[in-house]
DNA sequence: CGGGTATGTATACTCCGTATAGTGGCCCGG
DNA sequence: CCGGGCCACTATACGGAGTATACATACCCG
């Protein structure tokens, strides 16, 4: 329900029409999650429908039709307030593509385990670089577009702990048969001991202490 | 579509009838993912109707329209390998309700910011213990159930770590006026400097270096 | 025998995500 | 001046994901 909330939240700002509640979003994340209009309309009418904004019909302007305008209401304000006072979830995470593929990768025989994690850690490891260029060329921009950014280092970086750590499982629990069928696995793409640009493994052992 | 390729990853190894793909499915992930029911059948029906997958009629049982069996064809391996094959992308990362919500919370008036992060934080970090829980009292349990496990860790603790990051930026860049309309921010929620539990800021500096 | 539970299949509904239709204003060249 | 292309803007269609629920059979148990 991001997007609910998220155009919640800017009509809470100030009244909006459909196309101008896409640039904003856009704008407030710099681009970094795209925001098809149709999802705009759509989620509009369902929030009308819940009466959590109310549309002022047509503007001033004497053509009727043309801009309907959306502001949020009393029961919007509350909607809004809850979302920012309740954190979100984690007992029911998002589907996670790539855990998925690994935990399927390693229970199916004839596939390459160490590939697929080689062919992850090179793509993710691009991403991170993108990003570390895209911030590094960023002074005069918005905070929120900054830490949306950040968001998507630090996940990127955990992603790659968590393949280097996938990796070093993987050759100390089953080194012995490395996938009899299927094409030979080619280990030669896998250092087999503590990679040379791993890093130190502080996860795993909960180095994220409690504070309070 | 994590879900279409999870049940042609299973139907790779043998096949299957719908409900004990929902239970593979869930025990491959240690039921982190539930998956209902629904879901594997409409996926199967899409399978199926793109030629990924064949139901081979009614088992062999004299009960017809009881127990139809799915195999996979070559056309759903050669999909499947494919999805082996190519990393999962980040170029256009999945909608992130948290950091949607932080960024709208600094560019909106008469929110909080300091509260949702801490709100937030604690609520990640008791997920956290619950994974290390969960950790620590699984002896024999299947690898690709415990690397799941490690990813939903490494990934929370990533949420951790740039939420304090968040706090550290927020601090610095506008400590003057503190949300001047709605309650009074509690400023003593907060600590103010580097936090005591805080992790060393080894990311936002790259700290994960290529190889090979 | 009757009911509760597990197994198993199927459908309905909402929301997300994407593509596309369709309208009116604006610029710009013939 | 006018016709076409482009942009801003609204709207609808469609497939997939996620959830709930209906429905049938089988098995256990009092």
């Amino acid at each position: 329900m991001s997007i609910r909330y998220g155009l919640l939240a800017l009509l809470q700002r100030q009244p909006m029409y459909g196309y101008q509640l896409r640039g904003e979003f856009e704008a407030s994340t710099g681009g970094t999650w795209p925001l098809n209009v149709g999802q705009v309309y759509t989620t509009l009418f369902r929030l009308e429908r819940d009466g959590a904004v109310a549309a002022t019909g047509h503007v001033e302007s004497d053509d009727p039709e043309l801009q309907k305008t959306y502001a949020i209401t009393e029961r919007g304000c509350a909607e809004l307030a809850d979302w920012f006072a309740t954190p979100v979830s984690r007992s029911r995470p998002p589907r996670d593509e790539l855990a998925i593929k690994l935990a399927m990768a390693i229970a199916s025989h004839g596939v390459d385990v160490a590939a697929v994690i080689q062919g992850q850690r090179t793509a993710t490891l691009r991403s991170l670089q993108d990003y570390t260029r895209l911030k590094s060329r960023s002074d005069e921009v918005e905070l929120s577009w900054l830490l949306v950014l950040d968001s998507l280092i630090f996940n990127a970086e955990a992603e790659v702990r968590w393949l280097d750590h996938c990796e070093a499982r993987l050759v100390r629990f089953a080194p012995q048969g490395a996938s009899p069928p299927g094409p030979p696995a080619q280990k030669g793409a896998a250092p087999l001991d503590s990679p040379p640009g791993a890093l130190p493994p502080e996860s795993a052992t909960s180095s994220v202490r409690s504070r309070s």
